[in-house]
RNA sequence: GGAGGUAUACCCAAGUUGGCUGAAGGGAUCGGUCUUGAAAACCGACAGGGGUGUAAAAGCCCGCGGGGGUUCGAAUCCCUCUACCUCCUCCA
């Protein structure tokens, strides 16, 4: 959510900044005279309750002292009737007006770059190796079937597409790289583990920014007014939600594995077979929470968290970042993780790296104050993969296969793996 | 699922026959006196947050879990929602 004053002040350099996002702005352009009418009922609502609470106090005055209140009593009922007359109009144009802020998407940052889609996008960096194979590399899904790691066919049977079973070393190659994940970011990256409910309400889903505006993205309980999580962000980040916090506590960053459920609404008929999108997946997330004047310089860092997963796993990938037009709701600027996939001969995105400024936090209402004096100031939110898992599996079953179809395990992760080394 | 209870400021905690409580008191915190320094004691400050307004202020409005209502006027009465607690039931 954007600051309204800020808004309304700079209402046409707003508007400009927003014009490359690609997103529907129709809304933006009725918060002048909504802002204007509130403005103007809460002058007039005010004024008379002002007046209100003045005679309030004379009637018990006037009574102590014998006289008759009575026409003052009939003056303020009628001042009471006009105030919940205009109290409701008001009440009107507020929500309309908080839909509105709902609904207008973050100001990307000036060293976002301009461009319409994800052609767009620059690659700031390239880490790694593109491997090269002397035989035809096979796809993650027919490596995992033949190995018996992963059952796509049963998960359909017992849930329906887009779902996965994980059997046998593929289920300890999940487990592995989660915990290896976790242990890299909670003990040489300095995170606090976390482990989020997966189920959150409303509130949560507004104060991070899934919604109102993406509704049909999410997997809603039948008879609830609770969601499937799409991503540990949305309880991580919400953890402080109406908080206000200290400045010695800041920042505070956090790791948490969690399950994500997505419902790929608009998706129909893209990556259909494999682990790359799946109704159900697993990730580790990093939620950071910093001073504003930190954020983007967090920003860096947080990317550079994740990417350091990628390279102890000894896995290519580059670093895009994102133009105006492929920046998301939320973020004020973002860069996407891509790692090399052999059989799709690209770069797939693996891990999403964004700061959100105060979007989330005016949203959320987080805040912090500097000092025990200090006036509350936002804090800034940012938050990364590190990293999807299930790509992450899939990425490796890709980079790490070997003519026989057998799969060498990274060096890593044979800890976790019982000190195997390959997977045959 | 059944029965009951609680919800006041950073914490504890008065206040429910509606009106000098726009919120007592204590603790914590901050400032000071004393001290070589600290502790203790004593003195002082301490409702915050939001909105409106303005060049900035002042002023005004709203705040006693959230929302609605009754009333000239509500922390105090009514409705509703949420969280927590106790007992029973169930359960991993």
């Amino acid at each position: 959510m954007l600051d309204m004053k800020y808004l309304r002040s700079n209402f046409e350099e707003v508007q400009a900044k927003l014009q490359h996002r690609g997103e529907d702005l129709s809304d933006l352009s009725r918060f002048g005279d909504l802002d204007k009418r509130r403005r103007q009922l809460i002058n007039e609502t005010e004024t008379l309750k002002a007046k209100r609470n003045e005679a309030s106090k004379q009637i018990p005055i006037l009574k102590k002292e014998g006289k008759d209140a009575e026409s003052v009593i009939k003056e303020m009922r009628e001042v009471g009737d006009q105030i919940s007359e205009i109290d409701h109009q008001l009440r009107e144009i507020e929500d309309d007006l908080h839909h509105i802020m709902l609904s207008i998407p973050n100001i990307p940052h000036e060293s976002v770059p301009i461009g319409e889609d994800e052609d767009d996008n620059v690659e700031v960096r390239k880490w790694g190796e593109v491997p090269q194979f002397d035989f035809d590399v096979k796809a993650h899904w027919d490596l995992a079937t033949d190995l018996n790691m992963i059952d796509f066919e049963r998960a359909a049977k017992v849930t329906g597409s887009r779902f996965t079973f994980y059997t046998g070393l593929g289920a300890r190659l999940e487990r592995a790289l989660i915990n290896f994940m976790m242990d890299l970011h909670a003990d040489e990256h300095g995170y606090e583990e976390m482990l989020p409910p997966y189920i959150v309400n409303r509130a949560s889903m507004t104060g991070t920014g899934q919604l109102p505006k993406f509704e049909e993205d999410a997997f809603k309980l039948a008879d609830w007014d609770y969601f499937l999580i799409p991503t540990a962000e949305v309880p991580v980040t919400n953890y402080y939600r109406d908080e206000i916090l200290k400045e010695e506590n800041l920042p505070r960053k956090y790791c948490a594995y969690s399950g994500c459920f997505r419902s790929e609404a608009g998706s129909a008929g893209r990556d259909t077979r494999g682990l790359i999108r799946q109704h159900q997946f697993n990730k580790v997330e990093l939620v950071h929470f910093v001073k504003p004047e930190d954020s983007y310089a967090t920003l860096e860092t947080l990317t550079g968290h994740a990417e350091k997963v990628l390279q102890l796993l000894k896995l290519p990938y580059r670093v895009l970042s994102m133009c105006t037009g492929d920046l998301g709701f939320t973020a004020a600027k973002k860069y996407d993780i891509e790692v090399w996939i052999p059989n799709q001969n690209t770069y797939r995105e693996i891990s999403s790296c964004s700061n959100f400024e105060d979007y989330q936090a005016r949203r959320a209402n987080i805040r912090f104050r500097r000092g025990p004096k200090g006036k509350p100031e936002f804090v800034h939110t940012l938050n990364g993969s590190g990293l999807a898992v299930g790509r992450t599996v899939a990425a490796i079953l890709e980079n790490y296969q070997q003519a026989d179809g057998s799969i060498v395990i990274p060096e890593v992760l044979r800890p976790y793996m019982g000190g195997k080394s390959i997977i045959k």
